[in-house]
This record gives C-alpha cells, sequence and structure tokens, in this order.
DNA sequence: CGGCGATTTGATTCTAGTCAACCCTAGTGG
DNA sequence: CCACTAGGGTTGACTAGAATCAAATCGCCG
C-alpha cells in the first residue's frame, strides 16, 4: 500500500505522462501493446488529476465521460442504497481503472475517494472506444480489464456470501499483498489506507467485528497489528483460513 | 419466469434463427443496431444450442470461446472455491448474456447451468471483437452490457454486505418480478425455476431461512406461495422492506 | 495541553445457522 | 390404480457468531 505518492517529486514531474514510460505499463491499459501503438495511447491520455485525501474523483449521478487509470495513491469506491445503507465496492490501487460502472448508462454509479493523495490518468471514453476499434490489442486488453472486474466482484460475492469474519479478513488481507507484491512491495508488511469501517463494509462486517478479528490474529500469533501497519507472521496460517485448510 | 421454453413448436424452428427477428433483440446485444448491422450481426450468430435442465453450458475451466445469449429457458451461474464452498452468483433469463467472466483469462471462471430446458445463441467471441471494431454501436453495446454486469454485481455486493434476510429475499423477488416484466410477464405472480438452496447461495442464506422467511412473508399477507409458485399481493410492502421504509 | 476521530475491548442481544424430524409432490413400478 | 420413494420443502429447538451498545484508550493535530 506505500506508493510513490508520498514523495514530492512527483509534484514536480511534468504534467504529461506518457504511458510508454509509464512503470505500470505492465499492469495498466498498455498491456500488450507494441511501441507503436501506446504512442498512439499516450495521444489518448494526455491529461492526469490529482485528488487529495478524501476527495471524491466522481460520484454516483456523475456524468460518465472518462476512465481513469490510478497512477499513484489508493482510492475506493462505494455504492449506496436510497435508505442510506452504504457498501463499499473496491479498492483500487495504481494501475487499475477505476469509472467502468459509468459506461452502462452514461452516469457514474458509486462514488470513488481517494483514501490517500493520490494522481490518476484521465482516459477519454468516447476516444479509447474509437481508438480501440482501430486496433485490437487496445480492444482485447479492455476488454479482459472488464471481464477481470467481473470476476472480482464474482469472488467477493463468494466471500460476502459464504465465508465467517476470520475467513474475510484473511482474504482480503492475503488479496492486497498479492496486488502489493505484482506491484513490487512486500509480501509481508503493509499499512492499511482505510479505516476498519471501510474494511467492515467492504467484507459485510461491523467495524468492532474487524478490529476483534484483528486481535485475534495477533494474540494467534498470525500478525503484528499496530494500528494500520500490519506485518504477516504466518502467511500459511493465513492461507489456511482462507482454504478452509485446517478447520 | 415462465417462458416459451416448454411450447414444442420451438423446437421445430429451424436451426438458425436471425438476431433481426429475435422478439428479444431490443433486450440482448442487438440494442441500437440498425437494419444493416443487425444483419451483419445475424451472420456472426449462426448457431444455437440446447441445453436440457439440469445441464452445464459451460463449466469453471473451459476454454473460453465464446457468448451465449439465453433465448429461451434460465440459468445459473456458480463459482467455487478450492474448499468446496459455492456462490451463486446470478440468474439469467431470456435476452442476457452469459460467459462475459471467460475474457479475463480465456478460461470460463463458473458454472453455467440450465435450471430448465433452454435454448441460447452461440457468439462466437473473436468474431464478436472484429465485428465490434467495425461498427461501434455494436462496440458500444458490449460495453454496457459488460458495465451493467459490474453494476449489477455491485448491488449483489451491497445486498449481501448489508441486508437482512427478509430484505434480501424481497430485493431478489422485486428484481425477478422486474426483468419478468421487462420481458413482458405477469408483475405480480411468477414461478421460481431454482430451489431454495440455490436462492439461499445466491442470498448468502441457508437453505432453511429461505424457507422461513417465504413463511413469514406469507403470513404477512405479502407473498402467496405454495411450493415454487409466487404471488405478490402486496407490492409496496414488499418494496418498503428494501427500502428500510416501515423499519 | 486539549480534543477528536479511530480503535479496542467488554457485556449483552439477536439473527441466522445447525441439527433433526416431518411433510409434501411428482414420478416409478408393481 | 395405488403404494413407494426420493428430492425438495417446512418447521421446531437449540446454538453460534456477529451485531449492538457502551466505555475506555490511543494517536494525532492544532
Amino acid at each position: 500500500m506505500n506508493t510513490t505518492a508520498d514523495t514530492p517529486k512527483l509534484r514536480l514531474e511534468p504534467f504529461k505522462v506518457a504511458c510508454s514510460s509509464c512503470n505500470l505499463r505492465e499492469l495498466c491499459l498498455p498491456v500488450g501493446l507494441n511501441r507503436e501503438n501506446l504512442d498512439r495511447l499516450d495521444s489518448l491520455v494526455a491529461t492526469r488529476r490529482q485528488v487529495a485525501r478524501g476527495d471524491t474523483l466522481f460520484r454516483a449521478g456523475d456524468e460518465f465521460q472518462s476512465l481513469y487509470a490510478v497512477r499513484t495513491g489508493f482510492f475506493k469506491t462505494c455504492v449506496s442504497s436510497e435508505d442510506g445503507r452504504d457498501q463499499v465496492t473496491g479498492f483500487q490501487m495504481a494501475g487499475e481503472l477505476l469509472g467502468l460502472d459509468g459506461i452502462s448508462t452514461d452516469n457514474h454509479t458509486c462514488d470513488a475517494v481517494a483514501l490517500e493523495d493520490s494522481q490518476v490518468c484521465v482516459i477519454p471514453y468516447e476516444q479509447l472506444e474509437g481508438l480501440s476499434r482501430e486496433f485490437s490489442e487496445l480492444q482485447h486488453q479492455f476488454h479482459k480489464i472488464m471481464s477481470r472486474e467481473i470476476v472480482r466482484d464474482h469472488g467477493v460475492m463468494l466471500l460476502l456470501g459464504s465465508m465467517r469474519a476470520e475467513e474475510r479478513l484473511a482474504a482480503f488481507l492475503l488479496n492486497l499483498t498479492q496486488r502489493l507484491q505484482a506491484r513490487g512491495f512486500s509480501a509481508s508488511a503493509l499499512i492499511l489506507r482505510m479505516t476498519r469501517e471501510e474494511i467492515g463494509s467492504y467484507l459485510g462486517l461491523k467495524l468492532e467485528t474487524v478490529s476483534r478479528t484483528f486481535s485475534k490474529f495477533q494474540d494467534d500469533g498470525i500478525l503484528d497489528v499496530k494500528q494500520r501497519q500490519i506485518r504477516i507472521l504466518d502467511q500459511d496460517k493465513l492461507q489456511s483460513l482462507v482454504n478452509g485448510t485446517n478447520c
């Protein structure tokens, strides 16, 4: 969950930074594009946007115009029902796309909130459609990203529908560390960017239950928990909670 | 949930039936296509497949090659974790697409099982990508369908993460009748094609809880429940359960 | 230093899960 | 035609796990 977001250097980078030179290009939209096509994508993804911690990138109801690729920082997305209930539907880190929900009705259906000072690449959607008609690699990669989101959501449904609190938290932590590891961070230490309440909302638990479960993992020697700093002491035991291996 | 599936007439239709003459064209992939483009889509969606009740259209792990549009009948999709837990992720009726999950890894990630004798249109995916590069209406409609699936999944996450049993079942029934109504069926009477256990799996409840909740709705005068035949007696009360209006 | 939001922990309640028995209904075969 | 059976469904008694309510503590920021 550490990103380079908090190094002041980033702020001084030129406003335009090309996909072709982005260190996330192996994780983000450009996967599988050759040099020529990368250059064309660059011309599309021309602008960046800073989003300060706590600010929203977009809200439910906002007109949908662009997708956003997280460049640095960390986001949550949440939907809410008429009666005020709300549900965190995901946490997004560098290289992940935000805004796919907006395509269906031309309006966003969830809020995207920055959990730390963040920077996103703005991808005008109409232009993306246009470009992806021109070269199939981009088209295919974009479809894969949408499909992956669907598969991810099904995984969350499995978690919410059939796992107990400990299993949910274990699965959540393993998922986070896996994604962090893919970005070059440690697999065993992380700093949570979200509150217990946000974790709880994502996992379908109350914040007290999240807190208790962290404490239990600490007691069991699985984790070292210091507020939002987490160290995984026993990866195997965590994994076995998800698998149900030792139940 | 009544479709024309059980009229023997259908079986005698020619094997090829065009999207352009399909009565689902306002719900399915062809939305927004003009006549010329419809004809081109027809050439792509050339084959049908019958799936008998209880049979699988595809299984998790199967190679992904095609999407499927439900023409008649009713399906469920379910994912399962390594340890055997499984979760129904959706129920699909006429005009809805199956198989979107497969794009992400070129393998399906869930099982699609027919809950009644069904017929699907086979949409070869590579060809769909090709055609949607050629005309933007198809491309856009396809993207909308994927996005709608993501939005739908977020709704289910909200349901699983924050609703109580009664609210879940009420939301489920309202969603079903809404979709049936869009297909010309009654908004107040339906026949469930799935077992209590399958409903429970979808809603994150045990089958006993589903059964008890049906009974309670019956006692409260909200529903008339005769096995799988449901009649909605008090739509407003059902709606208010979802909204939390009268809690 | 004071205050606030976030977190932890304890005590209690309540919802849904578990286990078990029984009941329908449709389909089977004598 | 009817008894038999199996699978799905209902209901009851009890339990477990998470929610709720409440209080105390921590850590950060002005």
